[in-house]
RNA sequence: UCCGGUGUGGCGCAAUGGUAGCGCACUCGGCUGUUAACCGAGUUGUUAGAGGUUCGAGUCCUCUCACCGGAGCCA
């Protein structure tokens, strides 16, 4: 007989059903029974099994029933006569495939997200990571839908990566060396490490964007997108930060900062609504326990068209602004988390995107509006995460962008094959970069990045 | 990396410088078509580590470690 899964079961007809899972509790009645909550996973209900004592090896396998303990059930599926569950189980037959003695960590309680991390291989059993997980699997599915459905080829980027100075941060580097005992130059003790003699012949690093390499295939395809793993060796220690973490890169031929932006907006709030529809038993439950007001934030995020405005009107924004600011608020410089946050949360109250910031302080490879001040980037933040999205329309003059990488010091020989996109067959073109952890982060309300991964990897911490 | 905070039974938390306690879990007993069940009893601690001040330190001081929050960097 094929397992019947929880998530089927709760709206089935009723009958001969087969049951798996894992116990998240049970409660003993002495009228000769016993109840037990099984989870499998398919959604966050448990269903409810009524094991009467009369069955057969009930008595040898009663002290087994423990909480976190694996069982399967075989049963008839009918109407509950209890309060609080509408179907249950009526067990004849019960099979435990794995016990869990007194010491399961897991108890019939909150814990604190912190002690969770500690056991992050049994955290995946608990009612909150599961609806996190059974989340972010939706978001991954609905951002292949979202492009697919448009066309846009999906792009596997490299890794490992020769690049060194994308700009995006700190580089993990990858080397097969004997670090003990590397090679060096001439021979040496103390002279340069001979990389020619790495695995690659020279120095490789784990990416940190595939924004480079997906520019390539837009050149080609048009429409691209990649989704995968990129990697920050920042010694950041926040809340919305992770070494290791899942990026959505889409690039697009033809595509001006406007069309760039309008992609980013309808592309949030698709992946939104979809999302509040697909998951929303798991939705309620973040509504409930986690943040009160996620699913009115989210709906106001559909709703509502997101505020544009220059980095200028934000910098005149921010300047008659009654609040004192930590940082200055001066054209030029950057927009500080402070900033950001008064404008998306408290002047508009919804998100932003923020749009032209001045060419000394974004990258080489934006597009200089006219007038040589400003580069068409832009950045969406949302209310209570920040920054969800930064993008921006990608410089497609040679000659100007050569001389970008020249004041950025950045050496165009390292990026000869860039540059090549330029001289032949040059098109305009934009994209933008989306942390897939930080849309989970603000879809489920969870305040910690930390929790939204199934296994973080952070300043000292690289466990499981 | 910087600033701030926290570290006490398995978990969540108390404790003016003066005998380390409560809730949950666990064990035993009672009760019940139960619902984070309930009622009664019981077990569980080198108070993160090292040093110092003091008659006396969980509490004050110094250092180390870990974790959390905020900031910077960014997605």
């Amino acid at each position: 007989m094929k397992r019947t899964k929880i998530k089927d079961l709760l709206h089935g007809e009723g009958g001969e059903v087969l049951v798996k899972g894992w116990v998240k509790t049970r409660r003993d009645s002495k009228g000769g029974f016993s109840f037990l909550e099984i989870n499998d996973g398919s959604c966050l209900a448990n269903i409810q099994v009524v094991a009467e004592h009369t069955l057969p090896d009930y008595s040898s396998i009663e002290n087994q029933l423990t909480t976190g303990s694996c069982v399967s059930v075989r049963g008839k599926l009918v109407a509950s006569k209890g309060k609080g569950q509408s179907k249950e189980v009526q067990a004849t037959e019960i099979r435990v495939y794995g016990s869990a003695p007194v010491d399961y960590p897991l108890q019939k309680k909150r814990h604190s997200f912190e002690f969770l991390r500690e056991i992050a291989h049994l955290r995946p059993r608990t009612n909150t990571f599961g609806a996190v997980m059974r989340v972010r699997n939706r978001l991954a599915f609905s951002i292949h839908r979202f492009f697919q459905d448009q066309g846009f080829v999906y792009l596997n980027t490299p890794i490992v990566t020769t690049s060194d100075c994308e700009g995006a941060g700190e580089m993990f580097q990858v080397t097969t060396l004997d670090l003990s005992n590397p090679p060096r130059a001439d021979g040496a003790v103390h002279g340069k490490i001979d990389f020619s003699q790495d695995f690659f012949g020279e120095k490789t690093f784990l990416t940190v964007s595939g924004q480079l390499e997906g520019e390539i295939y837009a050149m080609a395809l048009a429409e691209i997108y990649t989704f995968g793993p990129t990697f920050r060796a920042e010694n950041s220690n926040t809340s919305r930060h992770l070494a290791e973490f899942w990026m959505v890169e889409p690039e697009m031929a033809f595509y001006d900062l406007d069309d760039n932006m309008d992609l980013a907006e309808e592309f949030i709030k698709f992946l939104l609504s979809d999302v509040m529809e697909h998951c929303a038993e798991d939705m309620e439950f973040f509504n409930k326990r986690i943040d009160t007001t996620i699913l009115e934030t989210l709906k106001n995020i559909i709703d509502n068209r997101f505020e544009r405005l220059t980095y200028t009107d934000a910098i005149h924004q921010l300047q008659k602004a009654s609040k004192i600011f930590t940082y200055p608020v001066e054209w030029g410089f950057a927009l500080q988390a402070e900033h950001e946050r008064y404008l998306s949360e408290k002047v508009f109250k919804k998100p932003i995107i923020v749009f032209n910031y001045p060419e000394q302080i974004k990258s080489f490879y934006m597009k200089l509006n006219e007038g040589g001040e400003t580069v068409r980037a832009m950045d969406v933040l949302l209310p209570n995460l920040g920054e969800i999205i930064g993008g921006s329309q990608r410089e497609e003059n040679y000659e100007v962008l050569l001389q970008r990488m020249r004041d950025k010091d950045i050496d165009p020989e390292e990026y000869w094959w860039y540059l090549d996109l330029r001289k032949f067959g040059s098109a305009p073109h934009s994209g933008f970069g989306l942390g897939f952890e930080r849309l989970v982060q603000f879809v489920t309300g969870m305040e910690n990045i930390r929790d939204v991964i199934p296994f973080p990897r952070t300043p000292k911490h690289a466990k499981f």
